[in-house]
DNA sequence: GGTCGATATTTCTGTATAGTCATATACGCA
DNA sequence: TGCGTATATGACTATACAGAAATATCGACC
Protein backbone atom coordinates (compact mmCIF):
# COMPACT_ATOMS: atom_id res chain seq x y z
CA UNK A 1 0.00 0.00 0.00
CA UNK A 2 1.45 3.48 -0.90
CA UNK A 3 1.98 6.24 1.37
CA UNK A 4 -0.99 8.02 -0.71
CA UNK A 5 -3.38 5.43 -0.32
CA UNK A 6 -2.92 5.70 3.48
CA UNK A 7 -3.18 8.86 3.28
CA UNK A 8 -6.30 9.09 1.66
CA UNK A 9 -7.96 6.19 3.79
CA UNK A 10 -7.04 8.52 6.85
CA UNK A 11 -9.26 11.42 5.07
CA UNK A 12 -11.70 8.89 4.57
CA UNK A 13 -11.93 7.89 8.43
CA UNK A 14 -11.64 11.52 9.54
CA UNK A 15 -14.26 12.92 6.82
CA UNK A 16 -16.78 9.83 8.60
CA UNK A 17 -15.84 11.41 11.93
CA UNK A 18 -16.87 14.70 10.90
CA UNK A 19 -20.11 13.62 9.10
CA UNK A 20 -20.95 11.88 12.32
CA UNK A 21 -21.27 15.77 14.06
CA UNK A 22 -23.09 17.27 10.63
CA UNK A 23 -26.50 16.84 11.94
CA UNK A 24 -28.18 18.89 14.12
CA UNK A 25 -29.78 16.23 15.70
CA UNK A 26 -27.15 14.35 16.56
CA UNK A 27 -25.33 17.89 18.03
CA UNK A 28 -28.24 18.61 20.01
CA UNK A 29 -27.98 14.85 21.63
CA UNK A 30 -24.24 15.52 22.24
CA UNK A 31 -25.38 18.54 23.75
CA UNK A 32 -28.35 17.81 25.92
CA UNK A 33 -26.03 14.79 27.61
CA UNK A 34 -22.90 17.57 28.14
CA UNK A 35 -24.66 17.77 31.81
CA UNK A 36 -24.54 14.38 32.41
CA UNK A 37 -26.15 10.93 31.37
CA UNK A 38 -29.52 10.36 30.48
CA UNK A 39 -31.81 7.24 29.46
CA UNK A 40 -33.69 6.42 26.13
CA UNK A 41 -36.98 8.51 27.39
CA UNK A 42 -34.99 11.35 28.89
CA UNK A 43 -33.45 12.00 25.43
CA UNK A 44 -37.09 11.79 23.83
CA UNK A 45 -38.20 14.22 26.12
CA UNK A 46 -34.84 16.58 25.87
CA UNK A 47 -34.62 16.18 22.28
CA UNK A 48 -38.55 16.11 20.82
CA UNK A 49 -36.93 13.23 18.34
CA UNK A 50 -39.00 10.44 18.17
CA UNK A 51 -37.79 7.11 19.32
CA UNK A 52 -37.02 5.51 16.04
CA UNK A 53 -34.79 7.87 15.30
CA UNK A 54 -33.20 9.34 18.02
CA UNK A 55 -32.47 5.16 18.19
CA UNK A 56 -30.53 5.56 14.67
CA UNK A 57 -28.93 8.31 15.77
CA UNK A 58 -27.72 7.32 19.15
CA UNK A 59 -25.83 4.21 17.36
CA UNK A 60 -24.62 6.23 14.99
CA UNK A 61 -22.75 8.51 17.69
CA UNK A 62 -22.34 4.72 19.18
CA UNK A 63 -20.60 3.64 16.71
CA UNK A 64 -18.57 6.42 16.48
CA UNK A 65 -17.31 6.41 19.83
CA UNK A 66 -18.82 9.84 21.04
CA UNK A 67 -21.30 8.22 22.87
CA UNK A 68 -21.11 4.90 25.59
CA UNK A 69 -23.95 2.60 26.39
CA UNK A 70 -25.20 1.23 29.63
CA UNK A 71 -27.91 -0.98 30.83
CA UNK A 72 -30.15 -0.18 33.87
CA UNK A 73 -32.63 -2.56 33.75
CA UNK A 74 -34.97 -1.54 31.19
CA UNK A 75 -33.35 1.86 30.21
CA UNK A 76 -30.54 2.09 28.86
CA UNK A 77 -28.62 5.07 29.81
CA UNK A 78 -26.05 7.16 26.86
CA UNK A 79 -23.37 9.31 27.97
CA UNK A 80 -20.92 11.39 26.60
CA UNK A 81 -17.84 9.24 26.11
CA UNK A 82 -15.06 12.00 25.24
CA UNK A 83 -15.95 15.71 26.67
CA UNK A 84 -13.59 16.82 24.03
CA UNK A 85 -16.15 16.70 21.53
CA UNK A 86 -17.35 19.69 22.80
CA UNK A 87 -13.72 21.24 22.25
CA UNK A 88 -14.70 20.44 18.51
CA UNK A 89 -17.72 22.63 18.60
CA UNK A 90 -16.33 25.45 20.24
CA UNK A 91 -13.65 25.60 17.69
CA UNK A 92 -15.90 25.77 15.56
CA UNK A 93 -17.92 27.99 16.69
CA UNK A 94 -14.75 30.51 17.46
CA UNK A 95 -13.90 30.12 13.45
CA UNK A 96 -17.89 31.39 13.11
CA UNK A 97 -17.28 34.35 15.41
CA UNK A 98 -14.39 35.56 13.76
CA UNK A 99 -15.96 35.43 10.47
CA UNK A 100 -18.55 36.81 11.27
CA UNK A 101 -16.41 39.80 13.11
CA UNK A 102 -14.16 39.65 10.26
CA UNK A 103 -17.16 40.60 7.58
CA UNK A 104 -18.48 43.13 9.54
CA UNK A 105 -15.12 44.74 9.64
CA UNK A 106 -14.95 44.53 5.82
CA UNK A 107 -18.54 46.02 5.60
CA UNK A 108 -17.31 49.11 7.79
CA UNK A 109 -14.56 49.76 5.69
CA UNK A 110 -16.66 49.58 2.63
CA UNK A 111 -19.23 51.85 3.83
CA UNK B 1 -38.18 33.18 18.51
CA UNK B 2 -37.66 31.52 21.22
CA UNK B 3 -34.46 29.97 23.19
CA UNK B 4 -35.34 27.06 21.59
CA UNK B 5 -35.08 27.98 18.26
CA UNK B 6 -32.44 30.38 18.29
CA UNK B 7 -30.17 27.04 19.87
CA UNK B 8 -31.97 24.84 17.41
CA UNK B 9 -31.06 27.18 14.24
CA UNK B 10 -26.97 27.61 15.88
CA UNK B 11 -26.97 23.42 16.23
CA UNK B 12 -27.91 23.63 11.81
CA UNK B 13 -25.51 26.37 11.34
CA UNK B 14 -22.53 24.12 13.30
CA UNK B 15 -23.90 20.95 11.70
CA UNK B 16 -23.76 22.88 7.99
CA UNK B 17 -20.33 23.81 8.76
CA UNK B 18 -19.08 20.60 9.83
CA UNK B 19 -20.49 18.72 6.92
CA UNK B 20 -18.15 20.82 5.21
CA UNK B 21 -15.17 18.88 6.50
CA UNK B 22 -17.45 15.45 6.48
CA UNK B 23 -15.22 15.18 2.66
CA UNK B 24 -12.52 13.52 2.11
CA UNK B 25 -11.84 15.30 -1.46
CA UNK B 26 -12.25 18.82 0.74
CA UNK B 27 -10.16 17.57 3.55
CA UNK B 28 -7.58 16.74 0.67
CA UNK B 29 -7.71 20.45 -0.77
CA UNK B 30 -7.43 21.86 2.56
CA UNK B 31 -4.14 19.30 3.41
CA UNK B 32 -2.82 20.59 0.30
CA UNK B 33 -3.40 24.06 1.07
CA UNK B 34 -1.57 23.45 3.88
CA UNK B 35 1.39 24.73 2.98
CA UNK B 36 0.84 27.50 1.08
CA UNK B 37 -1.62 28.68 -1.75
CA UNK B 38 -2.18 27.21 -5.12
CA UNK B 39 -3.89 27.78 -8.28
CA UNK B 40 -7.09 25.73 -9.49
CA UNK B 41 -4.48 23.63 -12.06
CA UNK B 42 -1.57 23.00 -9.38
CA UNK B 43 -4.92 21.78 -7.35
CA UNK B 44 -6.06 19.34 -9.80
CA UNK B 45 -2.38 18.34 -10.19
CA UNK B 46 -1.70 17.76 -6.25
CA UNK B 47 -5.18 15.85 -5.51
CA UNK B 48 -6.12 14.25 -8.35
CA UNK B 49 -9.90 15.48 -8.84
CA UNK B 50 -10.75 16.32 -12.04
CA UNK B 51 -11.47 19.64 -12.67
CA UNK B 52 -15.48 20.13 -12.09
CA UNK B 53 -15.52 18.32 -9.30
CA UNK B 54 -12.78 20.20 -7.57
CA UNK B 55 -14.15 23.61 -8.55
CA UNK B 56 -17.31 22.68 -6.90
CA UNK B 57 -15.39 21.48 -3.71
CA UNK B 58 -13.74 24.75 -3.95
CA UNK B 59 -16.41 26.75 -4.07
CA UNK B 60 -18.26 24.95 -0.91
CA UNK B 61 -14.96 25.98 1.21
CA UNK B 62 -14.77 29.09 -0.22
CA UNK B 63 -18.42 29.90 0.87
CA UNK B 64 -18.25 28.36 3.90
CA UNK B 65 -15.00 30.48 4.91
CA UNK B 66 -12.48 27.75 5.04
CA UNK B 67 -10.42 28.64 2.08
CA UNK B 68 -10.12 32.47 0.28
CA UNK B 69 -9.59 32.92 -3.35
CA UNK B 70 -8.01 35.91 -5.61
CA UNK B 71 -7.48 36.38 -9.20
CA UNK B 72 -3.66 36.38 -10.87
CA UNK B 73 -4.10 37.05 -14.34
CA UNK B 74 -5.57 33.87 -15.59
CA UNK B 75 -5.22 31.85 -12.48
CA UNK B 76 -7.51 31.92 -9.45
CA UNK B 77 -5.01 31.02 -6.12
CA UNK B 78 -6.73 29.57 -3.38
CA UNK B 79 -5.32 29.68 0.47
CA UNK B 80 -6.44 28.22 3.57
CA UNK B 81 -8.65 31.09 5.35
CA UNK B 82 -8.30 29.85 9.10
CA UNK B 83 -5.55 27.76 9.90
CA UNK B 84 -7.54 27.18 12.74
CA UNK B 85 -9.06 24.15 10.51
CA UNK B 86 -6.32 21.96 11.07
CA UNK B 87 -6.72 22.10 14.90
CA UNK B 88 -10.18 20.94 14.16
CA UNK B 89 -8.41 17.89 12.24
CA UNK B 90 -5.81 17.81 14.95
CA UNK B 91 -8.49 17.17 17.86
CA UNK B 92 -10.51 15.09 15.69
CA UNK B 93 -7.66 12.56 14.96
CA UNK B 94 -6.61 12.90 18.88
CA UNK B 95 -9.85 11.56 19.52
CA UNK B 96 -9.24 8.33 17.03
CA UNK B 97 -6.31 7.81 19.00
CA UNK B 98 -7.82 7.86 21.97
CA UNK B 99 -10.23 5.43 21.15
CA UNK B 100 -7.89 3.41 19.85
CA UNK B 101 -5.49 3.12 22.34
CA UNK B 102 -8.61 2.47 24.78
CA UNK B 103 -10.12 -0.36 22.67
CA UNK B 104 -6.01 -2.01 22.30
CA UNK B 105 -6.63 -1.20 26.67
CA UNK B 106 -9.87 -3.07 27.29
CA UNK B 107 -8.99 -6.10 24.46
CA UNK B 108 -5.67 -6.70 26.89
CA UNK B 109 -8.22 -6.91 29.91
CA UNK B 110 -10.24 -9.49 28.16
CA UNK B 111 -7.73 -11.90 26.78
C1' DG C 1 -13.20 41.68 -31.86
C1' DG C 2 -11.67 36.74 -32.00
C1' DT C 3 -9.20 32.92 -30.03
C1' DC C 4 -7.22 30.23 -26.39
C1' DG C 5 -6.43 28.53 -21.81
C1' DA C 6 -8.18 28.57 -16.87
C1' DT C 7 -11.97 28.24 -14.04
C1' DA C 8 -17.00 28.11 -13.01
C1' DT C 9 -21.56 26.41 -13.73
C1' DT C 10 -25.30 23.48 -15.37
C1' DT C 11 -27.36 19.09 -15.91
C1' DC C 12 -27.74 14.43 -15.06
C1' DT C 13 -27.23 10.08 -12.47
C1' DG C 14 -26.22 7.22 -8.69
C1' DT C 15 -25.75 6.72 -3.84
C1' DA C 16 -26.17 7.77 0.98
C1' DT C 17 -29.01 8.84 4.65
C1' DA C 18 -32.64 11.29 7.63
C1' DG C 19 -37.27 10.66 8.86
C1' DT C 20 -41.40 7.79 9.64
C1' DC C 21 -44.06 3.73 10.45
C1' DA C 22 -44.34 -0.91 11.66
C1' DT C 23 -42.30 -4.56 13.94
C1' DA C 24 -38.93 -7.03 16.68
C1' DT C 25 -36.10 -7.67 20.75
C1' DA C 26 -34.83 -7.16 25.66
C1' DC C 27 -35.92 -6.82 30.28
C1' DG C 28 -38.83 -6.74 34.57
C1' DC C 29 -42.74 -8.45 36.75
C1' DA C 30 -47.06 -10.97 37.88
C1' DT D 1 -44.93 -18.38 30.89
C1' DG D 2 -47.24 -14.38 29.44
C1' DC D 3 -47.62 -9.24 29.57
C1' DG D 4 -46.18 -4.49 29.42
C1' DT D 5 -42.64 -1.03 28.85
C1' DA D 6 -38.18 0.53 26.83
C1' DT D 7 -35.27 0.34 23.10
C1' DA D 8 -33.60 -1.38 18.58
C1' DT D 9 -34.19 -2.63 13.82
C1' DG D 10 -36.21 -3.22 9.11
C1' DA D 11 -38.60 -1.29 5.13
C1' DC D 12 -39.78 2.54 2.69
C1' DT D 13 -39.73 7.40 0.90
C1' DA D 14 -37.82 11.79 0.11
C1' DT D 15 -33.95 14.62 -0.11
C1' DA D 16 -29.15 16.00 -0.46
C1' DC D 17 -25.10 15.70 -2.68
C1' DA D 18 -20.71 13.75 -4.98
C1' DG D 19 -19.02 12.68 -9.44
C1' DA D 20 -18.84 13.16 -14.51
C1' DA D 21 -19.72 15.31 -18.89
C1' DA D 22 -20.94 19.22 -21.43
C1' DT D 23 -21.14 24.01 -21.67
C1' DA D 24 -20.46 28.79 -20.14
C1' DT D 25 -17.63 32.60 -18.39
C1' DC D 26 -13.53 35.18 -17.67
C1' DG D 27 -9.11 37.16 -18.56
C1' DA D 28 -4.92 37.49 -21.63
C1' DC D 29 -3.06 38.12 -25.93
C1' DC D 30 -3.13 38.50 -31.06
Amino acid sequence: MSHKQLASETLRVVAHRFKILAEPARLEVLNVLRKGPLNVSELIAATGLNQANLSKHLQILHAGGFVMRRRDGLFVIYEVADHNVFALCDLMCGQLERQATAQVKRLRLVR
